[in-house]
DNA sequence: TCAAAAATCATGCATTTGCGGTATTGTCGG
DNA sequence: CCGACAATACCGCAAATGCATGATTTTTGA
């Protein structure tokens, strides 16, 4: 016999906790063990007995539910969370990952969806709601025109440059690449010209596609 | 009427792009526009008459599928791209993303799952194999020794390290935050030796948990 | 083949930066 | 109340860096 799915639900508003709380219960192989009103009480009570996944509301009184699971994170290592929010926006989603969350989905989801999710998020999965897996996706894309700024620079340029996001002073670049410093200070110099920038902090961003 | 989702299929093997072809145009609301065995026949006749969807093999003979996707997404900029590919390293993953690829799916997807994936991609959303949204949510996740690093830096020192992750000097820094340059150095000082760095670049590639 | 582009190296100078020591002030917890 | 720490600030040195000018040799593409 398979042991069923055991959740926790981290949700302020009572009317949503409950629902969710039943959706789950109800369902076959799944379990909610536990529900709280608040971050400060989930991080009480859930480290000890962890379970598999944790349904986790961002907006919360108190500690919002990225730092919440910043925390359980660390004290359970072998839960997933679930982002479950109303919103999308750009910088919750992206600080949510960081904090560790494997899962980012919008309570607008249907309710078949969201013990799919749980399923697929248990199964070593990562469910996104789309528009969200969009967003995280097109985090990556290099856009055309920064392609195009770093397409101006010579191969040896890149090589060169390279090297500095990696931290290196003019000197150990020379080394490497077995030529005198005073080649790779030229390098460099050229290189700021063709990036319209003046430091090597500002060139390694550009490079590395960070505004 | 609605109109079908139009698909064309790069991948070299015979025998997987038939069967893909007849599963795609075998579907109710797909049709299959177009198959090329090479990316060099895609980049010929894709431009022009644009499909919504092109499921591209990466393992191609010639010019490979990840290329081919960053040269035709800026000429047909409403195409989604779907990798449709055997393997799940990480670094073609990401590179398939910097490429501007919307989805990734393993070929061994069963295929209901790879129709859903298509009509995903065209609603706007980036379906992902499970192991690959995992690794996907995973390249964000700051690991705890990183966090933990930079959790021995006082506010101040982080407000620093963040000006100098923009590209500041010390002058630049010192102005913005109404000390002097003498102050600002110190406490750079200060951060290097926390951090055990020696550089700008460094610290700011340790700041932005860079490997 | 010939001009343009890239890669190499040098010299010089002013500024920035890395590193060391020192000191004052304010805050906070024990 | 006191010690630890954070934030502020200064002086000084040596090295690294940014910027300018100039020049030679390879590579390369038209």
């Amino acid at each position: 016999m398979k042991t069923s799915i055991t959740v926790a639900i981290v949700e302020d508003k009572e009317a949503i906790r409950q629902s969710l709380a039943i959706l789950v219960d109800g369902a076959d192989g799944f379990m909610c063990q536990a529900t709280f009103e608040t971050a400060e009480a989930a991080l009480d009570h859930l480290p000890g007995h962890c379970v598999d996944v944790v349904l986790m509301d961002i907006d919360l009184p108190g500690m919002n539910g990225i730092d919440c699971v910043r925390l359980l994170k660390t004290l359970c290592p072998n839960t997933q969370f679930m982002m479950c929010t109303m919103y999308d926006e750009d910088e919750t989603v992206f600080e949510a990952l960081k904090a560790g969350a494997n899962s980012y989905i919008l309570k607008r989801s249907p309710p078949h969806k969201l013990l799919e999710a749980i399923t697929e998020l248990h199964d070593g999965g990562s469910p996104m709601s789309s528009t969200i897996a969009r967003k995280i996706a097109g985090s990556f894309h290099i856009s055309a025109a920064a392609l195009n700024e770093l397409s101006v620079l010579t191969p040896r340029e890149r090589e060169i440059l390279d090297r500095l996001s990696k931290g290196y002073s003019h000197k150990e670049v020379a080394n490497e690449l077995f030529v005198s410093p005073t080649t790779v200070r030229k390098h460099i110099f050229n290189i700021y010209e063709k990036l319209q920038v003046h430091s090597k902090v500002e060139a390694v961003n550009k490079y590395l596609g960070r505004k």
